[in-house]
DNA sequence: TATATACCCATTGACGCCCATATATTCCCA
DNA sequence: TGGGAATATATGGGCGTCAATGGGTATATA
């Protein structure tokens, strides 16, 4: 399995480490097992999580816009001085920064959440209540899309 | 990770010595671990630094430009003449020349902000600044724009 | 000689590496 | 197929190394 899919609940320990779970540690590339990057998630008080090789094609990605224009200079402070990477000990544990942690009020706890081909992060009780919060907006809110999924060979 | 990523805020110390971040060490190529090149932004009141084979690259950039606008010089103006060179130390840290701390507005601390290939170093409070204005105009004002880095699978 | 810069050494705290253990999971074989 | 062994995972802790920082002294450059 190449996605992050699934729900864990690890503990940080007191030098604030914590397990990245091990099926999510195998979709990362072979290669490059023992760095993450870590943002804050636009949307929600999460922090989302990936391997390195998805920075990579947003640098690239980037480098194709206007080197002078005011755009170039938005993406690349907004994406690369606001990611941060993190290394993975032998044990598959890894440090959230403490910004992080204060942006998503996690303590001692961390829940992690797949999302295809990234994860999320949340307080263990903020991510259960937003996972509620989801599908109940998906089955009230919005049929025609869910009809638009489930109604086609897929 | 071959790129400049995350902010560190580090300390000038008597003599003016300020370290480079060691994760932005690491960027550079190892034969060239003991020398930085060093220059204004053009848009914003900080300074930018990179490995000095990053050269080649703002000078293609440059070249892009049409040869005949007034831009054209003003950039290789701007850009090429105010560069300076600065040397590494065993230790990790460099001098910044007061011209460009001046520039900056840096007195005791610098902020180091990733960039991708090169970097930005800000007086913090003003790069703190900088930051949330770039994340609002992203979020406010370019959301076809960052569909397009963020939306397709990568 | 005066000022600036490079080199060397020291300190502190954070982080990485190693080892250990308990629980869970998988595997193997009778 | 049941049970026990081997393996993997999550977790805890000791300790050495490295990064950031401070300061003394040598060297250089004008």
């Amino acid at each position: 399995m190449d996605l992050f899919v699934s729900k864990y609940i690890n503990k940080i320990d007191k030098k604030g480490r914590v397990s990245l779970p091990s099926s999510f540690r195998n979709v990362l590339p072979k290669a490059n097992r023992s760095e993450i990057i870590l943002y804050k998630s636009i949307k929600t008080p999460s922090i989302e999580g990936c391997g390195v090789g998805r920075l990579k094609e947003i640098a690239k990605r980037i480098n194709n816009l206007d080197f002078f224009s005011e755009d170039y200079d938005d993406f690349s402070t907004s994406i690369f001085s606001e990611i941060v990477t993190t290394n993975i000990d032998k044990e598959g544990r890894f440090l959230i920064p403490e910004e992080l942690k204060l942006y998503a009020s996690i303590k001692t706890e961390a829940a992690f959440f797949g999302q295809g081909h990234y994860f999320q992060i949340w307080e263990p009780q903020k991510g259960q209540k937003n996972t509620e919060d989801s599908r109940r907006r998906l089955l009230n809110e919005k049929k025609s899309l869910r009809m638009m999924l489930t109604q086609q060979k897929i």
